[in-house]
DNA sequence: AGGGAGACCCTAACACTGCTAGGGATTCCC
DNA sequence: GGGAATCCCTAGCAGTGTTAGGGTCTCCCT
């Protein structure tokens, strides 16, 4: 009884086979779905089976856990961040956009992206996202070493910045917060916080995140191209 | 019934008072042991009120919710993360050196940090870590908007970076993830990701994550320091 | 001194969760 | 025709966060 997928443990596999009714692709999108719409505390088993028609125990047949559920829901979400061609822009262009995409990616599922820290996105996209990033910077010339910094600096980064990003009101259920902190850096009492309390008005202005996002994006790449050259 | 502080709804609130037996500090701190001597899943009100010596019912005179009480733990963790004084550092040094300490920190307790992504660090220790950061800033001549910018750029790339080094296998409960990790990328096909086959080594690589931290640290404060100047 | 208010903890229970055991159909291959 | 494999089911376990409501103890006020 039950397959599952002969893969890594821990980790989701790569190999797609035909499935009759229901496969795991139809799952995690489902999954994704009732995660967008009802928000990540509202999501169960039970109800993803409802919205499946089926009964909650048969996802079990399909995925091993929830949380293996997660993994493949996860891939689905970094599947959709575009891997732009070889044209003619720099690497630090062409990453600096692929940051700016992975992270719009990221805000318009913020339920799924809270589930993102503390995982390791190597499905088969997060595999093709990783060994295309690396292919940019060693085309550009980094070393190995290099080169795997500045994936894991540009995951690391993009993945943060949006994670806190949702925190502060990015999102359906999530925007009230935004109006709550607003009001609560205004009440703050300003002898005590008098930094803080004067540049609150920058702290939730919301446009202007992009540019945030980018100003340090370029400031990681660049430092990056400049420890190149020591 | 129930007392729980009169502060702005969902934020944890900045005013102390005298308590008798059990206060919301001890509480805190509690958890805070739980979480990281059982792990994140393994946490629970019902056994952190075992660990108090009470039962789970009465934990919600002290505390609103267990979202609740993760707001006050984290601000526990926050509160860990020394402050420098002014001495005769450049603002960059200062704020590098903040940054290192604050992700030490978190990598201290890899399982509250895993609840930090989401949340809003603005109880009592959190606001004054933002206020410090913001006053650096401000003291070094950066305007209100930069400012905000710096603070909101080290705090996102910190709690993210260290949110996703713990998902690689920092800390006790994820250690085994590590070598879960290393086994999967070398068995991972060359034809199909050349890049990242070539460089897997340098990702799993465990010392030197403290000079990419650095790295990508020193990139934005750079760039933040360039846009001043336009 | 007596009464009341509040602090602080309890028992009982509700509605829900992830998940397993084990059993029926249906389909396909030998 | 027999057997394996696929895919879904019912029943149920152990555990969760949280509420309702009731006790007891302390302290203050009259």
């Amino acid at each position: 009884m039950a397959r599952q997928e002969p893969d890594i443990p821990g980790l989701p596999g790569g190999i797609e086979e035909a499935e009759p009714r229901l496969d795991r692709a139809q799952i995690a999108q489902a999954a994704l779905d009732l995660l967008d719409e009802q928000g990540f505390d509202a999501f169960s088993m039970r109800k993803l089976a409802v919205a499946l028609g089926i009964k909650s125990p048969s996802l079990y047949w399909h995925v091993r856990s929830k949380d293996e559920l997660f993994d493949l829901l996860i891939d689905v979400v970094v599947g959709k961040c575009p891997l732009p061609d070889d044209d003619g822009r720099s690497w630090e262009e062409r990453l600096v956009g692929l940051g700016l995409e992975l992270r719009q990616v990221l805000l318009a599922h913020p339920a799924a992206t809270r589930l993102l820290p503390g995982r390791v996105p190597f499905g088969p996209n997060g595999l093709r996202l990783a060994d295309h990033i690396i292919g940019v910077l060693r085309q550009a010339g980094f070393d190995n070493r290099l080169s795997g910094y500045g994936y894991l600096l540009l995951l690391f980064y993009v993945v943060g910045f949006a994670g806190q990003e949702i925190a502060f009101g990015k999102g359906p259920e999530n925007h009230a917060r935004l109006g709550q902190i607003t009001g609560f850096l205004r009440d703050l009492p300003a002898d005590r916080y008098p930094h803080l309390t004067a540049v609150a008005d920058e702290l939730t202005a919301r446009p202007g995140l992009t540019h945030r996002f980018e100003l340090g994006l370029v400031g990681i790449l660049g430092e990056l191209d400049r420890r190149r050259r020591e």
